[in-house]
RNA sequence: CGGGGCGUGGCGCAGCCUGGUAGCGCGCUUGUUUUGGGUACAAGAGGCCCCCGGUUCGAGUCCGGGCGCCCCGACCA
């Protein structure tokens, strides 16, 4: 992209209203702009960071053999009437009448609406399990909105629900997502701490919350050193064996993590001393597994191995895809702006002119953004070098590759790594290289 | 939902107490200048002073009502 050419917004002086680092962050790198309390307007490159965090997602989700479906954000109020919770949820929940005065509301979550979708099209046990999932926007309607996209009223999720035909495969729904959410979290480049959690109004006996390591975060936490060197990637368990997700699982959940509320004395004596982190937590997930609360409720059975009916068991899993792109944020920055983890990042890289209009620089510009195409942006404006990397500091992009009429005479580039500030004098050809490695 | 604060060019703010031609910095436009970390100079453009009502010869300023936004706390993906 050239910049020339984009509505990329960014502003020197930090908007009276935004507190915390990412939101004011965000604001200046010209990412979002807020449009009412708690509901934003993503503009291009915001926009491309949420897309780039969603992928990731449906790419893990797809692994751990989730199906993506899309369901409406307007639901019907009877639909959650019959699981009792459209009295039960409270101001949070946004109700609107449609013209005909019929009652509605805008989606906090889609149990219902999934299990009654469920409920019309699965009739046997055989067509079970299944496990789905949607990345759409929700809506609840919080008393105080602030940190940005943090604590939005409006935000883009992605919401799963397992429905199972017995507690053990229920369990074993549960453990798939825990172990997809690990490396969910690890390939945007952050580092996820799971918590034994509450279940709140969604109900069920087992819960975790994953928190993202920020010195901002809202949570204080507590953890064993061991999850930071914990790696699902490069050793992956295999999902379709149950007794490495089992020993996967145990792994996990054996070693010490809490949030304050839930800081337990006892254990954390347990923990060696050396390897006791008291930290900072931004809450990116949370996962449930709640039985039969709304297949009962809501009537939802299929036919069992003996004929007769049984209700499935279901979990329901969430990540805050929009509130990621805060979080990260928040995980990753210094005092010239945001640091993007490679898999997440807008661009790839910023080519920075420093002498636009100049032959030389242009041509050699011009190549490096043919080669690199939609992975850069083009820093094309007829501005003073301070101005460009001020900009390219602030937005993030892994990496600059900054030409000046010095190197250009010779065809060097010089290519500067954000996160360490290294830079080194490259060809063409390397630093394109390097840059797409 | 309790407590506090703020609404004035795109952004950050002053002016309000004590009513009388709406200001500053940044940004924007044009020209000159400068050219590796937000250059300097000059000339410009741009404002229903949140809305409605009241007081007054006259309201950004005083009074009443509304709306919006932010902060602290309780609450939350």
């Amino acid at each position: 992209m050239r910049l020339t050419r984009s509505l990329i917004p960014t502003i020197k002086e930090t908007p009276a209203e935004a507190q915390i680092v990412s939101h004011r962050l965000m604001l200046r790198a010209g990412m979002i702009r807020q449009q009412s309390a708690g509901i934003y307007a993503w503009l291009p490159t915001g926009l491309r960071v949420l897309h780039n965090i969603a992928n990731i997602v449906r790419a893990e989700q797809a692994r751990a053999g989730a199906q993506e479906i899309l369901m409406p954000t307007i639901q019907s109020a009877d639909l959650w009437r019959e699981s009792g919770r459209y009295d039960a949820y409270g101001p949070e929940m946004l109700r609107i009448r449609d013209r005909h005065d019929r009652e509605m509301l805008y989606g906090p979550t889609n149990e219902e609406m999934l299990t009654a979708i469920m409920r019309d099209s699965v009739q046997s046990y055989r067509d079970l399990p299944q496990m789905l999932y949607q990345i759409q926007w929700k809506f609840r309607d919080e008393v105080r909105p602030r940190f940005g996209v943090l604590r939005g009223r409006e935000f883009y999720m992605k919401d799963g629900y397992s429905f199972d035909p017995d507690y053990a495969s229920a369990v074993a729904s549960y453990r798939r997502m825990m172990l997809a959410y690990m490396r969910t979290f690890q390939r945007m480049g952050v580092r996820a701490v799971p918590m034994r959690a509450d279940t709140g109004p969604i109900g069920g006996d087992l819960s975790h919350e994953f928190h993202i390591l920020a010195p901002t975060g809202e949570s204080g936490i507590f953890y064993d050193s061991d999850f930071e060197h914990m790696d699902w990637i490069h050793s992956l368990p295999g999902y379709d064996d149950p007794s490495e997700i089992d020993i996967f699982y145990d792994q996990i959940t054996q070693t010490y993590a809490a949030t304050d509320e839930k800081h337990d004395l006892n254990s954390w004596a347990d923990v060696p001393e050396l390897r006791r982190r008291e930290g900072r937590g931004i809450e990116v997930g949370q996962i449930f597994y709640f039985g039969k609360k709304y297949t009962e409720a809501m009537g939802f059975s299929v036919t069992g191995p003996d004929g007769s009916k049984i209700h499935p068991e279901m979990g329901s899993y969430g990540i805050g895809v929009s509130r990621l792109t805060g979080a990260i944020i928040e995980a990753s920055h210094d005092d010239a702006g945001i640091i993007w983890p490679d898999a997440v990042a807008p661009f790839r890289a910023a080519i920075l002119n420093l002498r636009q209009g100049d032959a030389t620089t242009d041509k050699l510009c011009e190549d490096l953004y043919a080669g690199l195409g939609d992975a850069a942006l083009y820093d094309d404006r007829p501005a003073r070098a301070g101005e460009k990397f001020a900009d390219a500091d602030l937005m993030g992009h892994p990496w600059q590759l900054i030409v000046g009429p010095r190197g250009a005479a010779t065809g060097q580039v010089e290519l500067k790594r954000r996160r360490t500030g290294e830079r080194a004098e490259l060809s063409l050809t390397d630093a394109l290289a390097k840059v797409l490695a």
